[in-house]
DNA sequence: GTGAAAGCGCTAACAT
DNA sequence: ATGTTAGCGCTTTCAC
């Protein structure tokens, strides 16, 4: 079924149909309701094909996601962050178009969404200090949104970002009111821009109470669980063993904390896990081990918000830079009430 | 730039144009390579959405990903698999789009995907026993491939599958030969053909053992890490302890490894992990704990399959079903070699 | 309030 | 080997 077939059936133009149906304002009430009613008992919906090329919009989105390289964005994160973002997208009448690339040919990659014209817009996923994407999606006029923050000397653009900074900061605070003395960073990546403002935290605290930190327990690596093994073992067999873990991925997290149990290590008021990620769909939150996520804010609502938000300066054309950033909350598993201050 | 540009800046007719980007036979090879060198010297790229309406396909491919209810999906094994099945998309010049849909509007949204044209085909993930989504795409006309398979009395399709029964089976007989006589087997929801599927094998392999299954050591659960923590303790602490799991996830299979530990018990000969999901990519695979995996086909293998299956489908205008049975191979962790027969 | 006609940027049938 | 013309299915002037 389509507009000129249905126009024929209810002996009216398509201009008429199309207006009826698009909720054009001068359309007689009475036509309106016969068009619409008839649309719906013969299934039409319009081709998004020839809709896109009248209007100039395609009516999706892209998310650009960096493939083989880092592995960083093919994990449990990604996952619950386009299955929020979906939702919205599905609310509002929008499809979700994802490439995933190879890190050589993403410059290509935007070029040719861009020109190809298959999205009115796209999400930028896992941004580095000083990201070149930002700087071409500026010079292409492609509407997007950065999922995080790509270093501070950039120019202006709009993001959605949790405070990763504040949230490690006041999360080593938390280990340090307990009594913690030695406490372990694992991080991400180093070029990461998440990782670096984690470790400001980090190094933020340390510096509040008088402290320095040792160097020897700082990592930055991929995170993946066998990571989060060894480098927590290794750090455990030594003599100045830390008494505390911040970590930044649940990933990591149980990697850690099999090497806690491997160690022959009870967590307790002596060993304790810090992550960041939380709320993700298919780990525990808030089973009876004794680990603390330091931010409150999903991840699937980031997904929502990056979304919701590259919709409206679709919509509404404005391009000028708009910001979020999440505040985090310290939450302590349920079963861990032995912990909390 | 556009091809109306193009072709007055060449002196040529678009037609001309057209033929020679698109590789015609019937354009001289002078004029093809003038047209192509100006072509990318003014970066032209056709807009798809011109080109979409005037061919009749779309140059992509559909994924709906069953969002809410059925976590089945929002997990490791998801990310994976849409990597895999991206490379091909890439490699042949189509995009991807995603969508993650409420159970209850999966049926609108094929019918949306259709009538919209946005799509060539779909993929169709974690199929159920007579999933109703076949019989719909069938009656719709649209090709699609399914990811594993949807029982056995429904029509035929294509599929791409791992073989799930014998992978299981003969995991099983493997425990049975390291002295094993007591197997607990962790599976996924009911529902789920796989699940259906690997009890199958889990079954075959005790009667051909001439060994009756303990009716409580085999559950079906969904798959996270907090089932599998919680069904395996509950398990150790009975006084008929198993010796042994099966793990339907790698996800599971932490939580399962987690109780291991947690009650005391060593992993070793007495205690032995076969878990099914091999190769996720941001989980340890052969780090020196002693897990089995019962297969070898990767999940990104499985997602270039079906992709390419369904290009193939596509450009061949073939819709006669196809099918790709993987076959498992029973790998080792390198450090588990105490384990081997 | 409704309709006729042009056009979005491309491909494809039909000339020549 | 190249050009002319007519769509693809919709939206959007412009006229009535």
């Amino acid at each position: 079924m389509n507009l000129k077939k249905l126009s024929k059936i209810l002996g009216l133009s398509q201009t008429t149909v199309s207006r009826a149906l698009n909720g054009y304002p001068e359309v007689s009430e009475a036509t309106r309701k016969k068009v619409q009613e008839v649309a719906l008992a013969h299934h039409y919906i319009p081709n998004m094909r020839a809709k896109s090329l009248a209007t100039g919009r395609s009516m999706a989105i892209g998310h650009v996601i960096p493939g083989s390289t880092r592995r960083e964005i093919v994990n449990p994160v990604f996952a619950d962050f386009i299955s929020g973002a979906g939702e919205v997208y599905a609310q509002n009448d929008h499809d979700m178009l994802l490439s995933i690339v190879a890190d050589s040919d993403e410059e290509r990659t935007y070029r040719q969404l861009s020109a190809k014209a298959s999205v009115d817009g796209v999400i930028v996923h896992g941004p580095r200090e000083n990201d070149p994407r930002i700087t071409l999606l500026k010079e292409l006029g492609l509407p997007f949104v950065v999922h995080g923050r790509a270093g501070d000397n950039h120019g202006d653009y709009s993001w959605v970002d949790v405070n990763n900074r504040r949230s490690f900061e006041r999360a080593t605070e938390f280990l340090f009111d307990l009594g913690h003395r030695k406490i372990a960073l694992i991080n991400g990546l180093e070029f990461m821009d998440f990782a670096q403002r984690r470790k400001g935290g980090y190094l933020a605290a340390h510096r509040k109470h008088g402290r320095t930190p040792d160097p020897e327990l700082m990592i930055s690596e991929e995170m993946t669980e066998d990571v989060g093994y060894r480098r927590a073992l290794d750090m455990l067999n030594r003599a100045a063993a830390p008494s505390a873990f911040l970590v930044s991925s649940m990933i990591t997290a149980i990697g850690v904390r099999r090497a806690i149990s491997d160690a022959g290590k009870k967590m307790g008021r002596d060993i304790s896990v810090v992550i960041h990620d939380d709320e993700l769909s298919y780990l525990p939150n808030g089973v009876d081990i004794p680990i603390f996520t330091a931010t409150k804010s999903s991840v699937r609502q980031a997904g929502r918000l990056c979304a919701q938000m590259l919709l409206d300066i679709i919509r509404e054309k404005d391009l000028t830079p708009r910001h979020i950033l999440l505040e985090s909350e310290l939450t302590v598993g349920e079963s861990t009430g032995a912990f909390q201050k």
